[in-house]
DNA sequence: GGTGAGCGG
């Protein structure tokens, strides 16, 4: 008998599992939308990697030697604040190839790292930061 | 940071 599932599992099937439990009294018709995809809770297999639940004291090389592992990592950021500097408890790690991304995924997600456990899945793509003549046109609205 | 879901520079 296991004393604690506390590990957290991933965020995909966690959400799978709240579905059935549905006891309120409003009941929401059954919608015949499988194909519409209202959601995306994964982003298109690319080599950059969204890494989260990271511990604030993992810092950018220690991210990288962790996914190192299972690939060559290209190059790994922890994601810190601009004026404090300190980690927000995520960041990215980028392969060189797409294969050594997914093998990324499969070797770190759910893993302990730091004493936290992580959650690694595809980074979703974004616009260019290259804004040319203004650097005040962030894309509002996500997604 | 003593914040714990998230998508950076």
């Amino acid at each position: 008998m296991a004393l604690r599932s506390a590990v957290a599992a991933p965020r995909g099937l966690v959400r799978r599992l709240f579905s059935t439990t549905s006891t309120s009294p409003f009941i929401p018709p059954p919608i015949h939308a499988a194909a519409q995809a209202p959601a995306r809770p994964q982003a298109d297999p690319s080599a950059n990697l969204f890494v989260s639940g990271l511990s604030k004291r993992t810092t950018t090389e220690k991210l990288h030697e962790a996914f190192s592992q299972f690939g060559e990592v290209e190059h790994a950021r922890v994601v810190t604040d601009r004026v404090s500097g300190f980690s927000k408890g995520f960041g990215f790690v980028k392969y060189t190839t797409l294969e050594d991304a997914a093998k990324g995924i499969e070797g770190m997600d759910g893993k302990f790292l730091d004493g936290w456990v992580i959650f690694a899945e595809y980074a979703r793509p974004r616009p260019p930061l290259g804004q040319p003549g203004n650097s005040m046109t962030p894309p509002y609205g996500r997604r």
